[in-house]
DNA sequence: ATTAGCACTCCGCCGCCTAGAGTGCTAAAA
DNA sequence: TTTTAGCACTCTAGGCGGCGGAGTGCTAAT
C-alpha cells in the first residue's frame, strides 16, 4: 500500500508540497529545480513531475500552470513526518503563557482551549467533549422545581455537570428527593455511566425485595433522567475561530464551497464521528480532505488528538484548516495542547 | 424627529423598500411607477425620488442605477409597521409543530429555539441566556472533587445550573460540605443572585457572632464560588445558522465584510450588549445596520424580543440577517417565539 | 541519463466597445 | 402649477481580441 518512490521523486514531491503550502501558487519545474537542492535542470525535474502526475500525486489546475499536490501527496507528506514534530519556541511560549493556573469551569477551559488553538494556528479550533457514557459519576442530586417537576443533577469526577428535568407522577418532597440522591450517590459513585446503566437495568429487572422501596424508586428516577441519554448522547463539539477559514485564498473564490464548509461546522453530529475515529487511536490523527468523510469538508484537513483523564480517553482537541496548512506546526500545537489539557484535568501541575 | 413625508413620498419610499427587499436589485423610477399604484409617470416618480434622496432616505450605488434604501429608509419602513405583524399561517404551523411538549434541558431548549429561528427565517438565529445576576436561587450544593477542591453547583428556579470549582485551604469532608449547602439553600432560596450578593457582602462585613462559624464559612465559600462571577457574568449567546448569512447575494461580493461579520459572531461579548438594550424594553427591538453599534455588523439587522419568567425579563431571542430582510415576517417570528418560550419556561401549556 | 532549445498552450490582464438601464433636464401639455 | 414626453448623458456589465508570461512536452544534442 505504501507508495514506493525513488529518492529523487520523494525529494521533488516534498519540495512541491512544502512550496505550495508556503505560497499557495502552483509550483513549476523551474522553482523546484532551484529549491530542491538536487542541482538538476528544470527539464529533468519535468520528467520526474510527469511521473508523479501519472501516479496521481500532483495535478495541474490547467495545462501550463505549475503542479498542485493532490490529497494523496499531502498524505504522503504527513506520513513522511517521522514522529510528532517539535513545537516552535515562539508557539511554546505563547502556549505556556495562556495555560490557566487552575481550572474553575471545565466548560470554560474547553472553550478557551478551542479559542487558543484557533488563534495560534489561524485556523478553526475544535474541542470534542466527552460522551456521557464514558463519564464517571461523583454525585447525584435531585432538586424539586415545581410540584411534579424535578431537576436531576449529576456531577462527574472530572467536575462536569449534567442535568435533566424529569416529570413525576407523584409529588415528592425535597427531603425525600435529597435522600434518594444520597442513596444513589453512595451506591453509584466511582462507576462510569455506562456501567451504571447496565447495573440499573439489571436491578430494575430483578426487582428483588432486598432493596427498599425508596431505593427502587430512586433507581427508576435516575433511569428516567439519564438512562436513555447515556446511550444517545454523543458529546458536544466546540468550534472557535471558524471565521479564519474565510482567510484562505483558495476558498474565497468559491462561495458555494464556503457555504458547504460552514454548514458542515454547524452539523455537529457529523463532526462527532471524527472523534470516535480519533479516540480509538493513541496517536495524533490527520484527516486530509475526503478522509474526514464529511460532506462539505473535502477541501479541509483536520488534525486531532485525544485527551485523557487517567487512562481513559475523554475527548479530543483539533485544528481544522485548508489542506494547504503547515502540518508540522499544527500537529505540534495539537499534540502539546492535548497533553496539557490531560494534565490540567488530572490536576497535575503543568 | 419623526420624518414628515407627504403621502406620495411615503408611498414611493415604501414601494422602493419593499421591492428592494424582494429582489435585491436597485429599483428605478419605471418600476416604482408600475408598482406603486399611484398611476404616475416615471418622470414624476423621478422627481419624488430626487427629493427622497436629498432627505437621505435612498441612494444610488452609482450614477444611473436604480435607488437603494438607506438605513434611515429601513427605519422608516419598520416604524411604519404599526403593530407587531401577524404570523403567516404556514409559519405558525411550522412553529407549533416544533414546540417541544416538555422542557427536559433548558440549554437544549434554547439551542433548539435558536436553530428553529434560523431555519424558518433563513437567517441567523440568536438566543441570549440570562446573566447570572438576574437568576433566582433554588439550591446550592458543594461536591468534594479532590482533597482541597470543591465543585459548587447552583440550581436556579428556572432549572438552569451554574458551576464553579473552588480551591480550599483546608480539607473539608463531604458531610460538612453537604451541611453547608443545606444551610445556604434554606437561607438563600428565592433570592436573586444579585440580592444574595449584597446580603453576603453585608453579612461578611458585619461578622456578627449571631451566625455560627459553619455558616460564616459557608457564606465565604459561596462568595468564593459565585461572588465575583455574579457581577461579571454577562450570560451567553447561542448563534445558530450563521452560514445562512453566506446566502445573501449582496454580501457575497465582499469577502472582507463577510469576514468581519463572522468575526463579530464569534465575539460574543459584544453581542451581549444588544441584549441589555432589548431587555429594558417590553417591545420587540429592531436594530438596523449601525444601530447595533457593533463593528462589522453594519450590514446586518437584528430583530429581538425578550423572554421572561414571571415578570422578570430573563433573556432574549432574535434573528440576525441582511438589512434587506422581510421585517414583517421576521418580527412576527421573533415575537411569537419569545412568547412561546416564556410560557414554556413558566411551565404553562402552549 | 541529462540538458538545452523550441514550439505550443493556456491563463490573466488590459483596453475597447456596445447594449442596457436609469437618470436629470427642459420644454410642452394638462 | 403639476405632470409628462423627449432627449442627451452617464455608468455598468459583459463580450471580444490581443498580448505577455509562465510552464509544459518533445526532440535532439551532450
Amino acid at each position: 500500500m505504501a507508495l514506493a518512490l525513488s529518492e529523487r521523486q520523494r525529494t521533488v514531491l516534498i519540495t512541491i508540497v512544502q512550496h505550495y503550502i508556503l505560497t499557495g501558487d502552483p509550483v513549476g519545474s523551474r522553482t523546484v529545480a532551484r529549491k530542491c537542492g538536487l542541482n538538476l535542470s528544470p527539464a529533468t525535474i519535468r520528467n520526474v513531475m510527469a511521473d508523479l502526475e501519472e501516479m496521481g500525486l500532483i495535478t495541474q489546475p490547467h495545462a501550463s500552470a505549475g503542479r498542485v499536490p493532490t490529497d494523496l501527496a499531502y498524505r504522503y507528506y504527513v506520513d513522511s513526518l517521522t514522529s510528532i514534530p517539535q513545537l516552535q519556541t515562539n508557539d511554546l511560549e505563547a502556549l505556556t503563557q495562556s495555560v490557566p493556573s487552575e481550572v474553575e469551569r471545565i466548560e470554560s477551559l474547553l472553550e478557551h482551549t478551542s479559542l487558543l488553538l484557533s488563534q495560534l494556528s489561524q485556523h478553526a479550533g475544535l474541542v470534542f467533549t466527552p460522551r456521557l457514557s464514558t463519564i464517571v459519576l461523583k454525585q447525584v442530586t435531585f432538586t424539586r422545581l415545581k410540584s411534579t417537576q424535578v431537576l436531576a443533577v449529576l456531577v462527574s469526577e472530572a467536575g462536569t455537570t449534567h442535568t435533566k428535568a424529569v416529570k413525576l407522577d407523584e409529588d415528592l418532597s425535597q427531603d425525600t428527593l435529597t435522600e434518594m440522591g444520597n442513596f444513589l450517590t453512595s451506591e453509584l459513585e466511582g462507576l462510569s455511566l455506562s456501567e451504571i446503566r447496565s447495573k440499573v437495568l439489571e436491578q430494575m429487572a430483578e426487582e428483588k425485595a432486598e432493596y427498599d422501596a425508596l431505593f427502587q424508586r430512586a433507581m427508576a428516577l435516575y433511569d428516567q433522567a439519564f438512562g436513555q441519554e447515556v446511550d444517545e448522547s454523543t458529546g458536544e463539539v466546540i468550534v472557535e475561530g471558524a471565521s479564519n477559514i474565510l482567510n484562505s485564498p483558495e476558498l474565497q473564490r468559491d462561495i458555494e464551497k464556503m457555504r458547504a464548509i460552514f454548514e458542515a461546522f454547524e452539523d455537529k453530529s457529523r463532526l462527532v464521528r471524527l472523534l470516535d475515529r480519533c479516540l480509538s487511536s493513541e496517536d495524533i490523527c490527520v484527516f486530509i480532505g475526503e478522509e474526514s468523510e464529511i460532506k462539505g469538508l473535502d477541501d479541509l484537513s483536520v488534525v486531532s488528538q485525544s485527551y485523557r483523564v487517567g487512562d481513559r480517553p475523554m475527548g479530543a482537541v483539533g485544528i481544522m484548516g485548508p489542506k494547504r496548512m503547515e502540518y508540522a506546526r499544527v500537529m505540534a500545537l495539537v499534540d502539546y495542547t492535548a497533553n496539557t489539557l490531560s494534565r490540567l484535568l488530572a490536576g497535575e501541575p503543568v
